[in-house]
DNA sequence: CCATCAATCGAACGAACGTTCGATCGCATT
DNA sequence: AATGCGATCGAACGTTCGTTCGATTGATGG
């Protein structure tokens, strides 16, 4: 047993048939496993996820340190579930929004939207998606890699795409200006509060201002220097 | 004896009247203290802060694992070294380019240039100094934080009179414009490698042309949304 | 009423860590 | 030749870590 868990997400284990009720201490297992991953992932958000203890985590879950070992067999699959969750749930509701719009500089508020507006609702969680991506190894490093690979294609594909359908000329460089997106994304953790000054939609919309004016703003002709 | 040797790193320790040649195994003091520096800088950057062993470092360094504690107190001391001559060196670099120009707008592409130039020559260097802000502690942290301080204010400063002198009016948030640039610069060691790619000076032209526009480019009027 | 099984826990294990101790080596001054 | 001292090292110490073991509990199904 190892990440089937992750698909039974909104699913008891146990038979349908059975009475579905709470008949364990507290909530169901997927329910019980929900709190003991938030409270490790307030753990490593805090202090790293190397320097971040198996005993502080069940510390803040409120089980002991052996129980811990029966919802995930190791520290490092415990971060992969916390990674997996938090990129997919990024991913897919971006998918989902950007279903309702065609337009590409739509589209890349939509994705500027949802990506601050996850954050301030789950910033603990984003800031281990940011901080934390070298620290898993082998299948698990993979298999995040494929999803952040997919969230990142999809953004590349909206900045080609407002580059080409509204700035052809343009002199801007599309895979610096990709990357200085994510840096700016992905930095956030470092500055933004959202209880304390703007809020996400607000900030979203300075984000994406600011950015579609720096590649529809660059001049046609070579004026590099 | 804690952090004085950082102000006597152009100078040995032994008396100025003493014949100045290698008098030790391999140079100087502070010779073999910057090669033992640059190991650990590298293995911290491959590795991360928590999980870089002393013993890692000593391999690289080729030193013994109680000889290495005769350059510095402790770990986290070692880690101050790295960062704060890091820090400092980026931080005078920029002071002294920007003697040459008073033009905000040049003064923000020095800026950019400098960081990214500074990147290419130090990346193991600037990735620790991006990616280990919070792994020290008390004392060691207040006084990084200090320069780190003294390099944001400055970036800030000009980012500010390139908004008053060249886009009185702008909607642009000065402050989300600077976290941004900040996060563009901090966020390049997760993509960049000047070995493969355009040179750190077009990148910087780049980063620098994005940036101006996306501030400079903002609509006088509330075109917010 | 008994057998089963998931869930939980206290206690412990082996490994790795940062750091220290005591000794040794080699140069520089007396 | 003797002395002092900075530099270096092998070996060890004490702590903390992730993980495992064995036992207990309580509800479930026959």
């Amino acid at each position: 047993m190892a990440v089937d868990e992750i698909e039974r997400s909104f699913e008891s284990a146990q038979p349908a048939d059975s009475v579905p009720q709470p008949l364990e201490g507290r909530g169901t297992f997927d329910e019980r496993l929900n709190r003991i991953l938030n409270a490790a992932t307030v753990v490593i958000a805090r202090v790293g996820y190397e320097k971040a203890s198996m005993r502080q985590v069940v510390r803040e879950a409120g089980v002991s340190l052996a129980g811990i070992y029966h919802y995930f067999e190791s520290k490092e699959k415990m971060l992969f579930l916390i990674q997996f969750r938090t990129f997919n749930a990024l991913l897919n509701g971006l998918r989902e929004k950007l279903h309702d719009c065609s337009d590409p500089l739509d589209q890349l508020r939509v994705m500027v939207r949802n990506h601050v507006g996850y954050f301030a609702a789950n910033m603990a969680a984003l800031k281990v998606c940011s901080h934390e991506l070298d620290s898993l190894s082998g299948q698990s490093y993979e298999e995040t890699l494929a999803i952040r690979r997919q969230y990142f294609e999809l953004v590349r594909g909206i900045v080609d795409r407002v580059h080409e359908q509204h700035a052809p000329g343009s002199s801007a460089d599309r895979h610096v200006a990709t990357m200085s997106l994510f840096g700016t994304l992905n930095w956030m953790y470092r500055w933004y509060d959202p209880k304390r000054g703007r809020s996400p939609t607000v900030l979203a919309s300075q984000i994406s201002s600011q950015f579609l004016h720096g590649i529809l703003g660059a001049p046609a002709a070579s004026e590099t220097e």
